[in-house]
RNA sequence: GCGCCGGUCGAAUAGCGGCUAUUUCAGGAGACUGUAAAUCUCCCGCCUUCGGGCAUCGUUGGUUCGAGUCCAACCCGGCGCA
C-alpha cells in the first residue's frame, strides 16, 4: 500500500491524495461503503460500484461467525468471494466490544448528542436503560473480548492476534488493528484505562501481523510477499489529553495508516479530531472509523482524515430516510405518496434517473425489497459523490465555498 | 316466521362481573454514525395548560356496590329450517 498526497488544504490539516492498494486505487477523501458481512446490503457488488464506491469494509467478527474465516480465504478470498475487484478493508471486530458490550440493547450511541430539546423527557428518560432479558453479549479482559454470539449465544474469545490471523485470512487490502470501542457514557477513568489497554493490543496486532507477513514470503518463495496494510487505531474518547497521548503512542508505531475510532461528541467531531490528526504522521493516511453524516465529512476532511466508512446510508435507506440536498426526509410521510418526481430533481443516481419518490415510497409502504435497493442506491450515492465533491473541492481550492453552500442548503425542508 | 350464532377504536382480534379494554395489521411521526438492524420508539375516540380530563364495546332498558361481560326487548349481519 502507497499514500500520496496530492494537494493540502491551505491552513488546515485536509488533503486530497490516493492510497494504492493492491486492488486498485483509492482517490481520496474518499467515503468506503460498509458492507459488513462481505455484502452491501440489498445490493450486487455492480450497482456499488456504479454509483461510484471505490472500496468496500467487512467486518472479521461478522464474517469469523459466518460463513468462518476458512470459507473465505477458500472462496479465494474476500475480493473473490463476494465478486468485489476493487480495494476493500476490515473492521477488527473492536467496534463489537462496543455494541454488543455495554451498549447492547440500550440506545446508546457511539455520537453523544448535545443536550436535546426539555421538550422530549420522556424519551430522554428511556435512553440508554438496557432492556430486560438483554445481557451484554461481550466482556473485556487483558487478553481480548469474550464475544457471546448474537446468532446462537456461543462463546468465543478474540485476541488481538486472533482478529490478525482472521483478518489475514479474510485477505482484505487493508486491515485494522483489534482495539476496543468505547462508549461515550464511560468515565475518563475508564476511558484511559481502555485506551492503554489498545495501545497494548496494537503492539500485539502490529507484531502479530508482521510474522504471518513473513510466514507469507517464506510459504510462497518467489511470489510476490503479502502487500495486505495494517493501521493502528486511536481511541481517547471525547478527551483531548488522552486523544493526543493516543495519537503519539500509536502515530509513532510501523502502521501502514491509522483509523481513529471510538466515541465523539457530535457537535466537536472536528476538533477531537484535529487534536489527533495534528499528532499522526501526515505521509500516512487516516482512516474516521463509523463516521458519518454529510456534516461530519466537512469537519472531520478538514482536519485532516482521508477515508470514512459508514453504516448510516445503507442502513438508513432500509429505514425509510433518505439524504437530499435539503436534509434527510422520511420516504413514509405522506406528503410522499403522490410525489411524481426523482427524489431530487438533479441527482444523477440509478434511481433518481428511473423513479419516481412516489414509486419507491410505494414500495417501501409495500415492504417490496426493491425499496430497500433503489433507497440505498441513492443513499450510498449522494454520500459517495459528497465525499468525492469535497476532494473534488480542495483540488480545485474551493473547499470553504462548497462547504458553505453545502451546509446552508442542507437544512431539513419540506419537500411538497 | 322459527332456531342457532355473532355485532368491541379504520380492519381483524382478546376480554366472559372488579376498576387503566388486549394484541396484530393499516394509518401518523420520529430515531438510527467501524451493522445484533428490511430494525426500534412514540402516537393512533374527543379535549388538554401534557399533570390529566371526558367518552366508549349495536340500541334501549334492567339486575348489581360494580356491566363490554349477566337478563330482556329491539336493530343489524351470517347460517339453518320453513
Amino acid at each position: 500500500m502507497k499514500f500520496t498526497i496530492e494537494k493540502k488544504l491551505s491552513g488546515k490539516l485536509g488533503r486530497a491524495g490516493k492510497i494504492e492498494t493492491p486492488h486498485g486505487i483509492i482517490n481520496t477523501p474518499a467515503f468506503i461503503v460498509v458492507g459488513t458481512k462481505a455484502t452491501v446490503k440489498a445490493m450486487t457488488p455492480e450497482q456499488v460500484k456504479d454509483l461510484g464506491a471505490q472500496a468496500v469494509l467487512a467486518n472479521t467478527y461478522h464474517l469469523y461467525l459466518e460463513p468462518g474465516e476458512k470459507i473465505v480465504k477458500n472462496g479465494g478470498g474476500l475480493h473473490k468471494f463476494m465478486n468485489w475487484s476493487g480495494p476493500t478493508f476490515t473492521d477488527s471486530g473492536g467496534f463489537q466490544a462496543f455494541s454488543l458490550g455495554v451498549a447492547f440493547g440500550t440506545t446508546i450511541s457511539k455520537l453523544s448528542k448535545p443536550q436535546s430539546n426539555s421538550f422530549d423527557e420522556r424519551e430522554k428518560k428511556s435512553e440508554s436503560v438496557r432492556s430486560e432479558g438483554m445481557p451484554p453479549l461481550a466482556k473485556i479482559t487483558e487478553d481480548g473480548v469474550i464475544f457471546k454470539s448474537y446468532r446462537d449465544g456461543s462463546e468465543h474469545f478474540f485476541s488481538p492476534e486472533k482478529s490478525i490471523e482472521i483478518q489475514n485470512s479474510i485477505g482484505a487490502d487493508i486491515i485494522f488493528a483489534f482495539d476496543e470501542c468505547t462508549s461515550p457514557t464511560a468515565d475518563k477513568k475508564y476511558q484511559k484505562e481502555a485506551m492503554d489497554r489498545t495501545h497494548r493490543w496494537a503492539t500485539r496486532s502490529l507484531a502479530r501481523h508482521r510474522e504471518l507477513q513473513v510466514e507469507s514470503t517464506k510459504s510462497k518463495v518467489g511470489e510476490k510477499k503479502s502487500e495486505q496494510a495494517i493501521f493502528g487505531v486511536v481511541q481517547g474518547g471525547r478527551f483531548e489529553d488522552l486523544r493526543k497521548e493516543s495519537a503519539g503512542v500509536i502515530g509513532s508505531m510501523d502502521f501502514d495508516g491509522f483509523g481513529i475510532g471510538g466515541s465523539f461528541d457530535k457537535e466537536d467531531i472536528g476538533t477531537a479530531v484535529s487534536w489527533v490528526n495534528k499528532e499522526l504522521p501526515e505521509g500516512k493516511p487516516r482512516h474516521l472509523l463509523g463516521i458519518g453524516e454529510p456534516e461530519d465529512f466537512f469537519l472531520a476532511i478538514e482536519n485532516g482524515c482521508d477515508t470514512f466508512d459508514c453504516v448510516a446510508p445503507t442502513r438508513q435507506a432500509r429505514n425509510g430516510t433518505l439524504y437530499t440536498k435539503q436534509g434527510k426526509i422520511h420516504i413514509d410521510n405522506a406528503k410522499y405518496r403522490e410525489y411524481f418526481a426523482p427524489i431530487e430533481a438533479d441527482c444523477m443516481c440509478y434511481t433518481c434517473s428511473h423513479y419516481t419518490l412516489a414509486y419507491i415510497a410505494y414500495l417501501a409502504r409495500t415492504k417490496e425489497l426493491l425499496a430497500h435497493t433503489l433507497s440505498s442506491i441513492h443513499n450510498l450515492h449522494f454520500i459517495v459523490h459528497l465525499v468525492e465533491d469535497i476532494r473534488q473541492s480542495i483540488l480545485n481550492e474551493t473547499f470553504d465555498k462548497f462547504k458553505n453552500s453545502f451546509l446552508e442548503g442542507y437544512r431539513k425542508t419540506e419537500k411538497n
